[in-house]
DNA sequence: TTCCTTATTGCAACTAGTTGCATCAAGGAA
DNA sequence: TTCCTTGATGCAACTAGTTGCAATAAGGAA
């Protein structure tokens, strides 16, 4: 019988192609963050000389139909999972870069606000949320940054990527 | 006397450049979101030869040091304004592209419960929202997408770019 | 099964964004 | 004011991602 999602991309009118079925097998085989370059390379062991432009165009239509979740972790590169349930999210410190996952219950009430207040049905399905975490809170200098004040406290160190070209040459 | 953002990005331990002086220029001069070539574009005015890495290297910074917001509004492009207060968030439809404004308040009980049950102190500055607006939700096919459901009523509509390029081609 | 419509692909040319390294200059120290 | 340290820039070469168009093929109809 049909995957799930052919099915799904079937019945929202779009055509299979082995292309897009690759990309969706890649998907399929992990439960990893996968970028694109990567679902790329990974959807050619099926199809050789697939071309980059499917594979984009693919997610394109995967992500437009939620079948797929488009993450930026922060890391400077867009990840992709499939969207799979129960949903959760990420919490990203941006001090040491510790991730931690959590259910989607946290949304609980702004998905109520959102309905009540606004008629807005939003989808919450894979969210990264920046910010400190609890063993950070204390190293983190309690500088006051112009208009974002003390409820925000903020970084005061360099990016991880600068950090490492420093360090990397140091003359 | 001196900007805020400069006494901010030097008490950071940064130093002030000509390039970063006029990115922060760019940016206060207008409150509307900016991609970054039309910075590099509306800086070069300032310094003609301005050069694109170091546009985007000054961005790094100041969105690291949260004085800039990057956005993503599912243009397929990042935007960045000057992080300002009151915060506001946006509401996307992903069905008819409307945009509504909301603010800080719908995360309150998020952040409550991210510091309490988490330790963890969120930077809820600038957040985009997708989801289907109250006029678009009857129009929205009632498809049950694999995994995702009812709760999240889904999008059966082709991407609004391959619209545009079918549209555009009929042959 | 064959045909037809038109969505989708491959491709090429493009824009956006990143990175390593030599050079330059901000800004603190003397 | 001059010097010095080292952070920042410019550049070039790279990777990532986008787009218009001609050719292809998915899948419905006959
Ligand atoms: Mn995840
Ligand atoms: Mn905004
Ligand atoms: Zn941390
Ligand atoms: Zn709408």
């Amino acid at each position: 019988m049909e995957h799930p999602l052919i099915r799904d991309l079937r019945q929202a009118g779009y055509r299979l192609t082995p292309q897009r079925e690759a990309v969706i097998a890649v998907l399929g085989e992990t439960h990893a963050h996968l970028t694109a370059p990567e679902i790329l390379r990974r959807a050619q062991e099926h199809i050789p000389h697939l071309n980059k432009s499917a594979v984009y165009r693919a997610l394109d239509v995967l992500t437009h139909l939620s079948l797929v979740n488009p993450i930026d972790l922060g890391k400077g590169e867009i990840q992709y999972e499939l969207n799979c349930l129960p949903h959760h999210h990420h919490l990203v410190c941006q001090q040491c870069g510790k991730i931690t996952d959590v259910g989607e219950s946290v949304f609980g009430e702004l998905e109520k606000i959102l309905r009540t207040q606004y008629g807005f049905a939003p989808f919450l399905y894979h969210f990264a949320i920046f910010g400190i975490c609890r063993a950070c809170q204390p190293k983190v200098r309690r500088t006051r940054v112009s208009l974002v004040l003390a409820r925000c406290a903020q970084i005061e160190q360099p990016l991880a990527r600068r950090a490492t070209r420093k360090r990397a040459r140091p003359r």
